[in-house]
DNA sequence: GACCAGGTGTCCG
DNA sequence: CGGACACCTGGT
């Protein structure tokens, strides 16, 4: 394998990889709590810690010593995966995938956690992405337990806090008509109908039907949910984003990319490339983001 | 002010 | 089963 992390200090990790690149990742939109706070820097919090990076022109710096990069963030960035394999394979007759997935090369599937992938997929219907993060900052906010070392930060809410609560408690973090969709979903959780950790046992069929059970999660939600919590990345999410590319470029069918191995990782592509392409025109100088 | 934003639940034919 | 339609809320 590629060795692509290296220390650089007793606090710093070195992530050089083509195929890793912070800023793709932070507007795949598969996270909502990695969030660049000016200059190159970046802050991630997942799975009750926090970790910050910033973009150098040698790679990805991560404030974290080796130790801790391997046991906490190693899989989380999946690190042992070959993306650049996962290119290789892309049909070279598919001149519109090719394109998209050179031009998305940096983008990695992240193995974040299900409960949080779950709500905040839940939350994210009918909603843009600085809405999305605005909701879940707030739960976090309001319900997350404050992290060891960074007590202005707040992990995800667990599922027996948020269980605990009403639904105004939620409107009042703008979850509008979906705060009864999280409520429920709380409840089935923390109630121990629906357990996420054992559900990993499942193959994808049966993972999939087990989180429609999950209110507010329909088809979408559920793959997302299984893509970026579960890492079963056979799942091909289809948003507006990806039918508006599969109905222009595709002439609306269904083209094998969708039922490939990595299809998740190529419909990561697809999504950058076409979101991409929509925001250009509307970018402003002195106006990132 | 109408319309839309990374959909889903419900109701109808 | 496929196709409408409503739904909170914040932004053009």
């Amino acid at each position: 394998m590629k060795h692509t992390v290296q220390t650089t200090g007793v606090d710093r990790v070195l992530i050089s990889d083509p195929d890793f690149d912070i800023q793709k990742i932070a507007d795949s939109g598969q996270c909502f709590r990695l969030n660049r706070s000016g200059n190159g820097e970046y802050t991630l919090i997942a799975h009750d810690r926090l970790l910050r990076l910033r973009q150098t022109p040698y790679g990805c710096e991560a404030d974290c010593g080796e130790e801790a990069f391997r046991r906490d963030w190693y899989g989380y960035f999946d690190l042992g995966r070959d993306y650049a394999a996962i290119r290789a394979r892309v049909d070279p007759g598919d001149a519109y995938l090719s394109r998209a997935a050179e031009f998305g090369r940096g983008i990695r599937i992240l193995r974040q956690d299900p409960w949080e992938t779950l709500v905040s997929f839940i939350v994210s219907q009918r909603k843009t992405i600085p809405a999305i993060k605005f909701c879940v900052e707030a739960l976090c906010a309001r319900y997350g337990d404050p992290l060891p070392f960074e007590p202005s930060a707040y992990a995800f809410p667990r599922p027996e806090t948020l269980a605990a609560l009403g639904e105004e408690e939620f409107r009042a973090c703008s979850l509008g008509y979906r705060a009864g969709y999280v409520l429920g979903a709380a409840k089935l959780c923390a109630g121990g109908a629906l357990d996420l950790g054992a559900l990993n046992a499942l193959p994808d069929e049966a993972l999939f039907r087990a989180l429609l059970a999950a209110p507010g999660a329909g088809e979408k939600v559920v793959n997302c949910v299984m893509l970026f919590g579960y890492h079963r990345l056979a799942r091909f999410p289809r948003d507006v984003w990806i039918n508006r590319v599969l109905e222009r470029e595709y002439g609306g069918a269904t083209p094998p990319v969708v039922y490939g191995e990595d299809a998740g990782v190529l419909q990561q592509y697809l999504f950058y490339y076409e979101r991409s392409a929509a925001r250009a025109p509307r970018k402003r100088a002195g106006l990132p983001e």
